[in-house]
DNA sequence: ACCTTCTTGTGAAGCTTTTCACAAGCGGTT
DNA sequence: AACCGCTTGTGAAAAGCTTCACAAGAAGGT
């Protein structure tokens, strides 16, 4: 139980996607699943499966396979999902909009506790249970409501600055929807989510396909 | 000039990051540029940018860097950004919205051309220049605006129908928000966007960080 | 108690991607 | 024309990730 090593990127990803599946199988009222039958349904191999989870322990039985409950349970807390997070929304136009009320985001344990724009259009309008509160209260939201997390669905050019007030407040990662990399200090995680790009990944591979 | 062998995925998605990068610095007004310039712009480092370029042909002068405006042609040969993609939107919920009009599509060269939904109450409604048309033409309009990209914006469930629907009406590329794997034959290139995915890979890490 | 069947956990092998390091080439200067 | 400072393009080395293959262990039947 190597505890201790780096975890790649990717590895983390097909847990995510593990979890996923999981929850499936207990829906169809599966109580153990074996490797095999994780990676069929999770698009990977069932080698590639027991390595993921080596990494974090042991939670299988030989010659039964992983009981769909504990294996769930583990995911979860390994993924950090058995706590709440606090999300603060920064951006209120029609990326923020799609993402507030995101029904999966509430069922894994994000709670968006607050939104602010720069727009004093947008001020004072009331989604859901939250009304939008201007730019400059970010800090002060930050630190009143113990915002974890921040979702940046502002522009690229408002992208770095925002990262950086959030995180002197004391935010602890980014999600970050502006087409730019931003820079924040070692240790606060940032991912990327940039539409533009999964796009233009697309348009190469079908070039490819057809150069052939 | 190896241009048969496979590019990796993260090399297509470093290109696309350094195009918008370029595109940064012809702004500042910029004619020519390092790999060294591009690298600490772009997250990177020289080697990687002159790895990655290299796949592809030789672009640049040794002794003086590339210059900006070639290869910014280049990249967007490389990526396919040389031609009009027509675009499907299946899905007008708050996600389609969103993604319907990000103006950077537009800009680089991706046109909505259609957008289809199942609720009624949806269906006639317009945005923009389009209206919304019910999903059952899906397979009509792929054929008659000769659309090449379809863009799910559906719930897991309806996601493997509608995917396989647009392949046999023609569509080259999918980009899916749905977070399920869909099924695809060989040689459809998927790009999957899975928000959810991105919280977890946050929050794994953030708790990772602290255990330190 | 033993045998059979099944499936995990894991070193080691194989493969891919990244980093290193340096010869080759370009332009300006003397 | 030779030199010098810079930067590319690229084999080779290093690091990282995935697949293989098999010993170890668990349950059930005889």
């Amino acid at each position: 139980m190597p505890l201790s090593r780096r975890i790649s990127d990717s590895t983390v990803r097909r847990l995510s996607h593990y979890l996923r599946v999981l929850e499936l199988i207990q829906a169809d009222g599966g109580v153990t699943v074996s490797s095999e039958e994780l990676a069929k349904r999770g698009h990977t191999t069932a080698a590639q499966v027991r390595k993921d989870l080596s990494h974090f322990g042991s939670f299988g039985k030989r010659g039964l396979g992983y009981s769909v409950d504990e294996l769930k349970d583990r995911l979860r807390t390994i993924l950090g999902l058995d706590r709440l997070w606090r999300v603060i929304l920064v951006g209120a136009g029609r990326i923020g909009s799609a993402l507030f009320d995101y029904p999966d985001f509430k069922k894994r344990g994000y709670d968006c506790v607050a939104i602010v724009d720069t727009d004093p259009e947008k001020i004072g309008e009331r989604w859901g249970e939250r009304v939008i509160r201007p730019a400059e209260e970010l800090e002060s939201l930050i630190r009143e409501l113990n915002v974890n997390l921040v979702i940046l669905a502002v522009p690229a050019s408002a992208a770095q600055v925002v990262a950086e007030r959030s995180v002197n407040a004391g935010v602890k990662g980014i999600l970050n929807f502006a087409p730019v990399q931003i820079q924040v200090p070692e240790g606060i995680p940032v991912e990327n989510v940039n539409l533009v790009m999964e796009l233009e990944a697309l348009s190469f591979q079908i070039n490819r396909a057809s150069e052939t």
